[in-house]
DNA sequence: CTCCAATCGCAACTACTGTAGCTTTAAGCT
DNA sequence: AGCTTAAAGCTACAGTAGTTGCGATTGGAG
């Protein structure tokens, strides 16, 4: 009971556990795909996946539940981080992926049910933590490649660059819900690089320890 | 019937629907505040005001309704926007403005709540997003005395110098809900700063129209 | 003072979400 | 193959969110 989690990835792929949570898990993301966040509901997973749902409760628990789930399968895709000899570009494209991935219109809003899922329960908080901590990791390949080339001071906070960066973007979205134009995701590149140039996002000596999340009740 | 909303607030301040809308959103914020958005219910608003849950129900439709309404009324009070004669310090001050709004124990659930409606409700989103939309404007003079004051350049977009300051903090409290520390606080401040500076956050002529705004359903 | 229109209160009802108790199935082991 | 046990299926039900139709109250106009 202890080392379930730890050993799940070791369990038969073919069987019922597996099976069931596949199903689950695939339906979750059809439903969120045509109904979104709002739209969707246990009852609704339970039939499209063909499981019963007092089997999906006991699972899964909630819509959040099943969320969080699905965000933990999704953590695994790569991203298509680009390359283009310019911080200024590969920053540029880094945003525009961002954009790019709430705004086509089947991927679009299960991401966007991510972020709102996040807010309704801590274990998809946490969940879609881990998973924009992956990706800043992965972004942050764009800065240190800008080190090496020259372009940025060393020393600097790769991953809060790309942080700075998408900020815009994302309160633009979720917060104001403003329209996102290719010029604001310009500017917001562009403004993390030079805040990045200037030297303000140096890596620092983490002693400050004022914390403040935010905790999604549940 | 097409006139309503601009004569709303010619009424008399002590008629019945008056004294009916003032109980429910003053229950509204108390609800908010003592068990979040998650826990608040119509019918504990209509209970708490003393008012009939039907009549809650046929003004306000729902949860999300009675926020949208509270938003519009939170969108009167005033901000304390700094002005020390120093635009980094009065940067940092707005930043943690936001900061405080949030964290304030008796405040930051119902702020909170705020954002999490917005993203469930269109009406709640554009209450929220006209709200920032004022608080912006009253922020953005901050930077304009620094223009006046010579320490950034003139054709500058007050406003957007605001957003690129608190996105970060937004960012990190509802998406990907890392804990806030001081020095984030200042980082962000100072990297909007170092783009004002560089002139990245130049005023432009608005010919950009790709929009791309995140619609909440309902 | 009387009447009119709007709004609110009320009770009953529908529909749906989530749970409990029990039975059935199937995965993994010997 | 046969056995054990964890997990899934099923029925029934409790609780609550939201609606409806109608009668009562209120505020304002003539």
């Amino acid at each position: 009971m202890q080392l379930e989690l730890s050993l799940e990835s070791l369990k038969r792929p073919g069987g019922r556990s597996a099976r069931v949570r596949d199903a689950v898990l695939q339906a979750t993301l059809a439903e969120l795909a045509e109904r979104g966040y709002g739209g969707m509901t246990v009852e609704g997973v339970a039939a499209r996946s063909g499981v019963h749902k007092t089997t999906v409760y006991r699972r899964w628990r909630s819509v959040e539940g099943l969320i969080a789930d699905a965000l933990e399968m999704a953590r695994e895709e790569p991203w298509p981080i680009p390359d283009t000899g310019s911080v200024r570009e590969d920053l540029r494209g880094v945003v525009a992926l961002v954009r790019t991935g709430f705004a086509d219109p089947s991927a679009g809003p299960v991401a966007s049910a991510f972020v709102a899922a996040a807010m309704q329960s801590a274990d998809a908080a946490v969940a879609l933590r881990e998973f924009l901590t992956a990706r800043h990791r992965q972004a942050a390949v764009v800065v240190r490649r800008a080190v090496e080339r020259g372009e940025l001071p060393s020393g600097i906070d790769a991953q809060e660059v790309i942080r700075v960066a998408v900020a815009p973007v994302y309160y633009r979205l979720f917060v104001t819900h403003e329209p996102v134009s290719a010029q604001d995701m310009e500017r917001a590149a562009d403004a993390a690089l030079a805040a990045a140039r200037t030297g303000v996002l140096q890596a620092a000596p983490h002693d400050d320890h004022d914390d403040m999340s935010q905790e999604p009740p549940g």
